[in-house]
DNA sequence: CCAGAACAATACCAAAAAAATACCACTTGT
DNA sequence: ACAAGTGGTATTTTTTTGGTATTGTTCTGG
């Protein structure tokens, strides 16, 4: 049981001399003790009187960090009975493959998919491309564009950025992309994904066979290859109104009394 | 902490022989700091006492330096408390993976988080209430409706429909949902969530302060128990303009992820 | 040279945050 | 019912922060 506390304090002694507020110190090391999953969700923490007391600092600046991290979501107290750590919503992996795979999701619900070109070529790189593809003003990009139509409703316009290096080729990609990168051996294997919101300009618009102004998704992604170096930067719009993005959230329970 | 510091300390040493007078030194120094985004919205400087002892001159100097950004509107000082870099309006991002943790994650980008309640209290269930949760005509729903804001900038509605068996008390919920029904040991262990566009309306506009016909994120979420009942159902509307939804993807691995 | 302005330093004031003390109220196990 | 242990709260003291008035010092222009 004391295991745990010690890591708080283990953290905590660490950063002693750090000249910051006592309180500040203590949250921090309460914090990375729960991130780092020292102690789990449902797993009681020490009381205040004893951290106050290993820790040789007032119950009260104790409390002020408890209290921050309470006011955060991360703990949860208990009047008369304990403080603990919250639970906290983690995304299942499964669910992570399905947000890439436009085809696949669409299958599933029955729907003839297929796709319309409309750029496949290379060209001179933006600034933008330069710089997350890490390309000189010299080098080549290659560019992907399709339209992802869905029982002859458009759904979704896709603009992929690559290194010539890594497609040289553009014309000759198949269905998938990924496949193709596959092929010269560039497969990435982690990508980050930003989605917002943003109004549909005109040209889009036209394209996905909407009025002007409707809300759309705007998809930006990134991926990695296991060298860490970007490989593919592209960036899709779905129509709002036609299309869901479904991620499955697990919560995570308590941790079982024997060890991790 | 002293990293920043120390940056504003090395553009100021060398430029020392520049022998133009101290303040306008120190002044530059600093406003490079925060242009070079060493030092970003929200945070804090060292004291005026601080980078005075440091930079080996009077306190008055480094006020006259100081004083002439908060002018500048490029910082923001607070009797008492400090002297922090103005905050701009940015767009924010989120993780999916932590979607529960809003305010802990506006904090940690040094944001001043409250929220306004626009709703608490117990109803009878609507149509789709009734389905979703699996209620009865004759049962009440809890509904909990509040508007997040960040650095006094609304960012998004809440709208959470409960069973009134779990939270038979709606006004008494803190900062966290997830922790009053930890509470009341109804712990959601799956979620599922939709993510879509919509054109904002005028009711919610009007709140997040926004022109209406703006596209926003329109976030659905149904929280699971252990047991499969739907425990909570939040419909979620997140300014399109002002924040991002960040997802990490892992693709095609055939490895197996073990502990994170 | 000498005003006058800009610059810089000293000393003290006021507000806020941080930390400590003492006491209250709820939960749990016997 | 009780006692021990838990979190909850009010109040005070200390420390740290920015705010201000005053004085000395240096540069500048006539």
């Amino acid at each position: 049981m004391s295991d745990a506390a010690d890591q708080i304090f283990a953290t905590l002694k660490h950063q002693a001399q750090s000249g910051a507020p006592l309180y500040l110190q203590l949250r921090k090391s309460i914090e990375d003790a729960v991130n780092r999953g020292l102690i789990g969700p449902g797993d009681a923490l020490p009381s205040e009187r004893d951290i106050a007391t290993k820790a040789d600092i007032s119950r009260v600046t104790v409390r002020k960090a408890v209290q921050d991290l309470v006011k955060g979501g991360i703990l949860v107290q208990r009047h008369g009975s304990g403080t603990f750590v919250a639970p906290r919503m983690e995304r299942v992996e499964q669910s992570l493959s399905r947000l890439t795979s436009f085809t696949e999701d669409m299958a599933r619900r029955g729907m003839a998919v297929r796709s319309a070109w409309l750029d496949r070529g290379l060209y001179a790189p933006s600034p933008d491309e330069m710089m997350v593809l890490g390309l000189s003003s010299s080098e080549l990009v290659a560019r992907v564009a399709r339209l992802r139509i869905a029982n002859d409703t458009p759904l979704a316009i896709e603009r992929a950025s690559l290194s010539a290096s890594v497609l040289p080729d553009p014309a000759d990609i198949g269905s998938s992309l990924y496949a193709a990168l596959e092929l010269t051996g560039n497969r990435p294997v982690r990508a980050v994904q930003r989605i917002s919101a943003a109004n549909l300009g005109d040209s889009d618009a036209r394209l996905l066979e909407v009025p002007p102004g409707i809300a759309g998704l705007h998809i930006e992604r990134i991926s990695y290859l296991a060298s860490g170096k970007v490989i593919e930067f592209t960036r899709s719009i779905y129509r709002g109104d036609a299309y869901d993005f479904v991620a499955e959230l697990r919560l995570t329970g308590p941790s079982e009394e024997g060890r991790p």
